[in-house]
DNA sequence: TGACGGTGAGACGAATAGTGTCTTATCGTC
DNA sequence: GACGATAAGACACTATTCGTCTCACCGTCA
């Protein structure tokens, strides 16, 4: 990632954030990253489909790096648990870019959260996380259980509920504790 | 002003706020007031550029209508133009609509503010003000210090001083008395 | 020095989107 | 039933955007 591409990846950003998905041109991102077409187009050859794909990437790997570097020294599974959540939730929340990705154009966006982009995050989370619970369960069970996390934590985000705040230690806790944990079935000790 | 030519500027004005003159078509304009083009085009003959005049217009006219009803029943000078200018300071400052435009196309924006627009807001608080300030000064001199005053608020909204804060009350009457209103030398009761 | 990779500027044709005008059909109102 | 106002959308025209291309420029490194 040079730092050319990662102008544009910002770039691409604060455009889609000021203007929409929709309405934005490649013209626009070359511009407000201070860079040619013709460089744009050899860094993503494909045009705005592949860039935009790049900063979902992008933007997920930043995510899951912030929260391996959270969950850093946790030797508890419950814990691990519990911290990833509230992370996750806390970060999705506090986003401003998705805010206004949301308000402006919720189809495509709901979209890359769900039936299009979920695939995608999951996968991502597998690959950043399924390492930090391997020590507590064997790899399937680990990735099942990244899944499911990763399932709820965007579910609740989206629509939240009155009974469970994932955003909330106390709370995560309770549920992860009552509704997921139960059903990995965990030795009590790593392994 | 019909309900529907009303919708059209509301559309016209949450549309520029939400992607900029720059990118907004008529299309969207229409499809916001759910209206037909043809609708549109039939009211506002010349596309884009009168309708947004016609917006500007409107504005304008809501502006000073609130502020005539604002200054209502005072009876002294001072006083008239301290509340004038407190209010337009004040209404200026919370536009939302405004500060979105100012942000996101300052080049337009400032223009229609100054070198394009100052004219037509000169030309409007004449209109609504000059009535008011008539019955104190000679007309020749209501419209100098109406014109005077608008200039100065937007100037002191566009580019704040250290010194006077036209949005404060007691800022706006010391500069008024110390550097209008002697200028003007008005009688010491109205004629 | 000269080759080389990365870049900006911008030309180009094709594709797409937006504009402005029209016609037609459909309303509700008188 | 005539009327005015409107929505829907066809149409030709223009402007914008796209994706690719070439060329000149600038550092770097051999």
């Amino acid at each position: 990632m040079t730092p050319t591409e990662l102008r544009v990846l910002d770039a691409t950003k604060s455009c889609c954030a000021r203007w929409g998905i929709a309405k934005v041109t490649i013209d626009d991102i070359a511009a407000e990253a201070g860079v040619s077409r013709a460089t744009l187009y050899r860094m993503f050859p494909g045009g705005k489909d592949v860039l935009f794909d790049a900063l979902r990437v992008h933007e997920l790997e930043e995510f899951f790096t912030g929260l391996s570097a959270h969950i850093e020294g946790t030797h508890e599974l419950e814990e691990l648990l519990v911290r990833t959540v509230v992370y996750a939730t806390t970060e999705l929340r506090a986003d401003e870019h998705l805010a206004v990705m949301l308000a402006s154009e919720p189809g495509d966006t709901l979209s890359n959260l769900t039936v299009q982009g979920l695939p995608r995050i999951i996968r991502m989370a597998s690959l950043f996380l399924s390492g930090k619970v391997e020590p507590y369960l064997d790899r399937a069970h680990a990735q099942r259980l990244v899944e499911l996390l990763a399932r709820l934590v965007i579910s609740y985000f989206l629509a939240p509920s009155e009974h469970v705040d994932l955003g909330d230690e106390a709370s995560a806790r309770a549920f992860i504790t009552t509704h997921v944990l139960p059903t990995f079935a965990p030795p009590a000790v790593p392994y």
